[in-house]
DNA sequence: CGTTGCGTTGAATAAGGTCAAATAGAGTGG
DNA sequence: CCACTCTATTTGACCTTATTCAACGCAACG
């Protein structure tokens, strides 16, 4: 039916980033990183000089950039653990498999994010990461990472703390996927985006999803019809509109009551 | 309310043990740490001698253990992040709050394994974790987990690889919740335990689980009933022998079966 | 010895999953 | 530029699975 979004799905996102780009996020000082001027103007991107705290911190170890495309993998489960990386634009989500086959989506890391936390452990990652469309990473060997907290007190600590939100995160989504039914966890899911692209400067009430009916329903426990289902009647109590992988948020108290919040 | 545990049922899982308490584990060296003396002999417990590579290593910075009872709190969500901490006999476990009252356990720690780390982001513990009957924990003060990463190298990553093995077991239960039915779940779960009692040297095949059943439902994503109706039906088939908490697994290959592996 | 919490079980119900069909867009090759 | 194919999405009908509600047994406890 409502199969749309042709020609410029992601050049709308561009046009949706409502809030000046370099506003107030805690910066804590400047960084002498590369400009973001190879970011392809469709690709939502980290807006240059609006640099996450992690990103400025860890510039200095940053050895190279890495431009994904759609599907490339930024490594997978089995690969040897060298690096951890950043996303500067793009979204990338990561996966695993089970050994029959079955696979969930465990994560979905946009600009300003960091992934690749899980390799530590045994020196291998134990999942694929996969661009969900263009992108570019910050390489961040780990090598690097350890000399850095082994020399300044606080860079260890903030490694620790990213390593910790990870943990969050994860606790958060295990939250999510034990105990909440299938319309909470797309109203969670909207409500987690809407405030990510917020943080970006971009409008918290537009935006494009990059996944697929599949993976979102990968990531949420559920199968592609009930994303879909939920999506459409979400749409009839008005609470979004959708078309296709755009979306926009109508009402946001509408969507935090259905989690009782 | 949950008062109960009192005499008995802790004992059996000390008629239980069987595997030789010292046996097969990759230890790599000696340790200094005050001998398990004061452990309760009705609780599972690290044997003496029997220390995790973890345990060991953070030997030096545990400043004291804290004993608990049943229901009693290590920490609570909301608390301020001070330690990490190491478990040395009983079990806890890691529960998170939703605003609307529902929670859900996350995490069962069982001796020689670590947990709190995810307090360390915020600065405030996100979680609580109470104990599953009498047990003891080594308190691990995480500026002394600092000074260690900082002096030595080998240090600083191996408190990595504790995070990443944190992030890992959650990726793995987040597997488990979004994409494994409930007998699945099930089976996993005593799976799981009966490797970790294994690697304490106990018995992998008997053993008494800690948790109630609605406890182990909010762990596995299911409901109380549930879990009752799969120990059962687990029973009639023959794959295991079910009463109350004590467990023995009679088909380890049977419940393997049911994984798909 | 009643109360209370925990566990088991059955019957009814609801939530999601499965299967199938229709539509539309995007991409391909002529 | 068009025909054709492939994939993504939506929607309906039906079915399976797990939840809900309820009853009951058991053991510990005051």
């Amino acid at each position: 039916m409502r199969a749309q979004a042709s020609a410029a799905p992601e050049v709308k996102s561009k046009s949706v980033r409502s809030d000046p780009p370099i506003s107030a996020l805690r910066l804590g000082s400047q960084v002498e990183i590369a400009e973001s001027s190879e970011c392809h103007q469709q690709e939502l991107c980290l807006p240059t000089g609006l640099l996450d705290g992690l990103l400025m911190e860890f510039a200095s170890v940053i050895v190279c950039h890495r431009r994904l495309r759609l599907g490339q993998a930024l490594y997978r489960a089995g690969e040897m653990f060298e690096a951890v990386y950043l996303v500067r634009a793009g979204f990338v989500k990561s996966v695993v498999l089970l050994e029959d086959g079955r696979e969930q989506v465990t994560g979905l890391t946009m600009p300003g994010e960091m992934l690749g936390m899980d390799g530590l452990a045994s020196g291998h990652h134990a999942s694929d990461a996969v661009a969900l469309g263009e992108g570019e990473v910050c390489v961040v060997p780990y090598h690097r990472l350890e000399n850095l907290g082994h020399e300044a007190r606080s860079m260890q600590r903030k490694l620790h703390r990213m390593f910790s939100s990870e943990i969050l995160r994860e606790q958060r989504m295990m939250l999510l996927l034990g105990s909440m039914c299938a319309e909470e966890r797309v109203a969670a899911f909207l409500l987690n985006l809407s405030q990510r692209f917020a943080a970006l400067g971009y409008s918290p009430s537009e935006f494009v999803l990059r996944m697929t009916r599949d993976e979102i329903g990968s990531l949420l426990g559920m199968k592609l019809e009930t994303v879909s289902r939920i999506f459409s009647k979400f749409q009839r109590s008005l609470l979004i509109e959708i078309e296709g992988k755009h979306v926009h948020i109508v009402r946001i108290e509408g969507l935090r009551g259905i989690l009782g919040v």
